[in-house]
This record gives C-alpha cells, structure tokens and sequence, in this order.
DNA sequence: TATTGTTATACTCTATAACTATA
DNA sequence: TATAGTTATAGAGTATAACAATA
C-alpha cells in the first residue's frame, strides 16, 4: 500500500490539461508523418539496440508472438530486417537491422522530427525553454 | 510561400525530445484505461457540445462515412446516443448523446484524469507549475 | 442530379488456438 | 514435455464502391 502525500483530487484540472496537451501533440504528429506504419516503426528502433529474437520483440512491445511473427515478415518482404536461425538453440531466429532498414528507421524519425521542429519555429527562446523543461518533466514523471 | 525566421535545424533536437515526451506520456495513458474505445469516445465528446449528424461527426473525426455510421450504431446499441430523423431533411439523422452516454464519457475522462493525476501525486509545486507551462505551450503550439 | 446514410466487401492490425521443429 | 516460431482463423476498425431514400 502507497502512502499518498497529496489527495489527486487537487492534481485533476492540472493532470486534464498535461494530458489533453500531449494527447493533442501526438495525434497531430501522427496524422502529418504517414511513412512507416508505427507498429513496424517502433521494432525497426528496437532493433537498432541490436539483433534480438521475435519473442523477444513481442514481449518489448507487449504484443503476441503471431502479431509480431507477422510484423516482422512484414519488415523482411521489404528488405528492413533479415533473419538468421540462432546457431546455438536451432529454434530461435535472429532478427537484425538491415542497412536499409536503418535508413528507414532514420527517415521515420527525421520525417517526425522536422514535422514537429516546424511547429516550433515561431517560438521564443522562452517558449522553448518552457517546452523542453516541460519535456523533461513528462518523462520523469512517466517512468522509464 | 511561408518565410521561415529561423532554421528549423536548429531546433530538431527540442522538437525530438517535447515529441518522445508527449508521444510517451500518450501511449502510457491510452495502455492504463481500458475504458470506452477511442473512437468511441471522441464521437461521445462531440456530442457533448449539442446534436450532430452522422455526415458532421466523420467530417470532424476524420473518418469515412460508413465508418461513422457503424460507430453511431455502435454507440446506439449501447444506449449512449439516439437517432432522430431531421424533421426538416429526412435524408439527415440527427445523433445526440443521451444521459447514459453522457455518463459514459464523464466516466472516461474521470478515468483518465484520475490516471493522470496519480503520475504527478509525488510532484513539487514547482515542477507541477513547470508542467502546467509546458501543457500552454504545447497547446498553443499544436493550435486548435 | 446531388446528398445522406447504409450495406457489401476488403484490408490492416490485433488476438487465440493449433501445428512444426527443435530442445 | 516445454519452447520458438508459424499458420489458421476470427474480431475490431478502417476504407471504397454500390445502393436506397430524399432533396
């Protein structure tokens, strides 16, 4: 059981407003940035850490092996992936980055990046200030 | 042609870290409460603001028509709208949001919020003040 | 003819269950 | 027996095309 310092009630109109922000943000940049399906987007960044098997995959992105079976054949027909059978357990197969894959994978990000680097254009050096502040203080408090 | 007053550039790896932030923070609340799906749940938020007809609700959602109309007849089997053909254009049906709908959507907020608010439940008042500014920024950064 | 809404059909992403091949 | 991966099948949510009713 947690001890609660601070009754959340008082944290509500705050709490609506971060959300709704950063629910608006994300939906506005994934309506602007069509490239890679973010299914397959978010395996390709997995797997620029390095190699790993599709159970494992499944389990990083909290998705059933057949889901990711399929995702990741899906990466494979278009040359972003390779598969290779784990020479120590037959049963495995080890899924790694192509270079074109990389490419993909820079291109996706970049595609959002510059989408979202346009919507601060007309910031002051403050607003900037603020945001990124405010960035730093979402991901704390979303946890790892 | 819009002149930019700074290069964006400069501004990528800002714009990077306020989207992985929002983008997380998202994602995280969207996994936590399972509630109304959604789609769902926006069309009962458009509702709030007074009837709609089916026509309106996909302009504003960005969605086909057929789709909204199963969303509609979804909805209406739920009991959470009712249909009523426009007395004054019997092609148009006009949707509003009944009482148990309104319910349902202030149980999905409150479920969010309540969400939310549990993240921030170990915040200083200042870095609560930090977030509030960041939540404007991005508000008005995104636009309406 | 044009418009509103629906039905028919199909595609994508997800899941569970059943199968295979290894261990 | 248990595990990694796949195939078979089905359920959401989306789309386009074709249709009905009304304007």
């Amino acid at each position: 059981m947690t001890v609660r310092l601070r009754d959340t009630t008082d944290l509500i109109p705050i709490a609506r407003e971060v959300r709704l922000a950063a629910q608006s943000l994300a939906r506005h940049v994934k309506d602007h940035t069509p490239s890679l399906a973010p299914h397959l987007f978010t395996v390709l960044a997995w797997l620029e850490e390095g190699p790993a098997t599709a159970r494992d995959l499944a389990g990083r992105e909290r998705v059933s092996a057949p889901s990711m079976s399929k995702s990741v054949s899906e990466l494979e027909g278009r040359g972003f992936v390779s598969r290779a059978v784990d020479p120590s357990d037959a049963r495995q197969k080890i899924v790694s980055l192509t270079d074109s894959g990389r490419e993909a994978l820079h291109r996706g990000r970049a595609d959002r990046d510059e989408y979202m680097a346009a919507l601060l254009v007309d910031c002051t050096p403050e607003e900037l200030e603020g945001l990124q502040r405010g960035a730093e203080l979402l991901r704390k408090v979303v946890g790892p």
